[in-house]
DNA sequence: TTGAAAGCGCTAACAT
DNA sequence: ATGTTAGCGCTTTCAA
């Protein structure tokens, strides 16, 4: 078609260390030393070899110097799905500081499918990333997190439980969410409520079986009677969410608060209310975990348990950071805070 | 808790592929025969191999392999923040398929500033990445769109137009902004609405400058007073929007409909709607561009344009991959449809 | 302080 | 069909 100007081939061309060394006048481990450490390098040299590398446009091929110092300068990030608003923003934060060191951020998604799992570590394992950040999308998984532990990259777990060996757990963040459950819960029972529903896409996962305990642990040290507590799992699909949801409601004794988890059930039970024909706050109080859009806007707003997931994002790759530089074995397990932001969609149960 | 075999330590033992060729007894060229093309090997010398490199847990070093094909196997991918829907979407998509090639993805947040973006594309440019996928903060950048083209490696746009040399357009994957607007537009208008609002983050991109283009076509066809056209800029925050939008609702003449861009936006205009005592749709129609959780959930829901992300990631991995195959240069460029959802927030204006 | 040279693990050209 | 060998571009001893 049509012709593009050839100058543009030449700059395509790039320039290796030898062209640069040429330039200089001087040898290529001097270019390496001048352009690197910095060390044991004449003013002269560096001059020079800047001056060479700039006239070429020199830019190191990582790729080399890869193989020599057996580092890549990227990290892996494995989670079920980065179009998750959950893992989104924790990815965003942590490629955020891993950019800010340097680092660039391979992802990929498993769709919490072992076999991609494990596909993925090989994968990442056979590129020598330097580390990997993860989040398994169930704890059991073996083969891969034997893999994981057998690359010798350190790994830092995403608000997950791995296996791990005897007393080496795996360095993690987590997320509080016991304690978040458990604050929500009390603040329900604290209005008067007694039959609560925690509708929750399932204890699979680590933060399905904090909040499950949580939420029984309110109930157990109110020293009620615990039959009100209504543990339902169920797919996260809206569908689903909105008929477990109906059901749920029409009940007899249906459940005078709801603890919805997640965008996609809270959407669910605020439809199958409005369906009722349920007004909330005063037939129904509701609660969301995971402080989303939807909370935030919603008429009347909903009262939601957040916590940050730049935070998570951020911690992990501090974490992953302070091992690859292998400084200070300390903290190797960051536990967060969850809130309970208060809203207009909780209010003491109508007498009945 | 579980305990774990302490062989491990073994296993990390890297075994290359000299070891292979020792161990089935044959030659390093073979070896790499065997384990790639397979051409020119014979059975036993394939069984062999396989059977030491099975044995040995042989993973072939991709840095190494890079380095003399010059291939690295993985395709970088800059936005302005992955955390956002709408590339977290674009991205998942992408990722999908760039996977089932066998690829991996590096990702960047550029946060829309220009230098980061010329960082990052240096920073591909230096690990040799294959392809990018880039949505442009800006489309004035010349000089990272500039390095860009020099660094040989074939680039996909995401719904931006990037300047480019005469009749040598950027491959890229466009959505149909302009007409969506239009035919939103056009049923509002259609309705019997004259005043009608344009809630936009600004013109400064692609998407932004085509909406408006549309939005006026739509006045301009119908042949009606198009002084009720009313375009406001504005950053997209939700406070911002939720001012603005109430700035706006409280002329004298306010507009009868609003077309909202984005989750923020709306939800702002919508608060500011409740706000003012305003029934949706009685007193203010409303379309919502995006389809988010948002518009779908909203009592009453968001009638609003949607069009499928995941389509826009496929498409511009497919189109990536079609340049690294260097097959077909056929089509470079993709066009994909916006769809109106019509739901209940839009009614005609009551007559006053 | 500098240069020469030996690889890092692999592929591909060449020779057999 | 197989073995041998020369690099890919870089870092890093080791001498000088």
């Amino acid at each position: 078609m049509s012709i593009m100007p050839l100058r543009m081939a030449e700059i395509v061309s790039k320039a290796t260390i030898r062209d640069v060394a040429r330039t200089a006048g001087v040898s290529v481990g001097s270019v390496s030393r001048a352009l690197n450490g910095g060390k044991n390098v004449s003013v002269r040299v560096a001059r020079d070899v800047a001056a060479a590398a700039e006239k070429l446009g020199y830019q190191p091929d990582f790729q080399a110097r890869s193989l020599r110092t057996r580092t890549t300068g990227m990290v892996g990030c494995l989670v079920s799905d980065v179009a998750n608003p959950l893992y989104a923003s924790i990815v965003q934060a942590a490629e955020a500081r891993l950019r800010e060191a340097g680092l660039l951020m391979v992802v990929a998604n498993t769709a919490n499918d072992p076999a991609r799992e494990r596909a993925m570590v090989a994968a990442f394992r056979g590129r020598r990333l330097d580390g990997m950040l993860v989040a398994p999308g169930s704890d059991e998984n073996d083969r891969a997190w034997r893999e994981l532990a057998a690359g010798g990259a350190p790994v830092v777990i995403l608000d997950r439980d791995v296996p791990h060996e005897e007393d080496r757990p795996w360095p993690a963040v987590l997320v509080d969410h016991r304690e978040g459950a458990r604050t929500a819960t009390r603040y329900l029972i604290g209005l008067g409520h007694r039959r609560i529903a925690l509708l929750t896409p399932g204890a699979r996962m680590r933060p399905g079986r904090e909040r499950i305990a949580g939420f029984k642990a309110a109930f157990a040290e109110a020293d009620i009677d615990p039959t009100g507590a209504l543990v339902c799992l169920q797919e996260s699909s809206m569908d689903f969410a909105q008929g477990d949801a109906l059901a749920l409601l029409r009940r007899s004794q249906r459940p005078t608060a709801i603890i919805a988890l997640g965008t996609r059930i809270l959407a669910g039970a605020l439809r199958a209310a409005r369906d009722l024909g349920l007004s909330v706050p005063r037939d129904l109080s509701v609660i969301s975990v995971g402080d989303t859009d939807l909370a935030a806007v919603h008429t009347p707003a909903i009262t939601a348990l957040r916590w940050s997931l730049e935070d998570v994002g951020r911690a992990a790759a501090e974490l992953l950071l302070q091992r690859l530089r292998g400084t200070g074995e300390g903290q190797s397990r960051a536990l967060l805070p969850v809130d309970l932001v208060l809203r207009e969609s909780c209010v003491p149960p109508t007498a009945k």
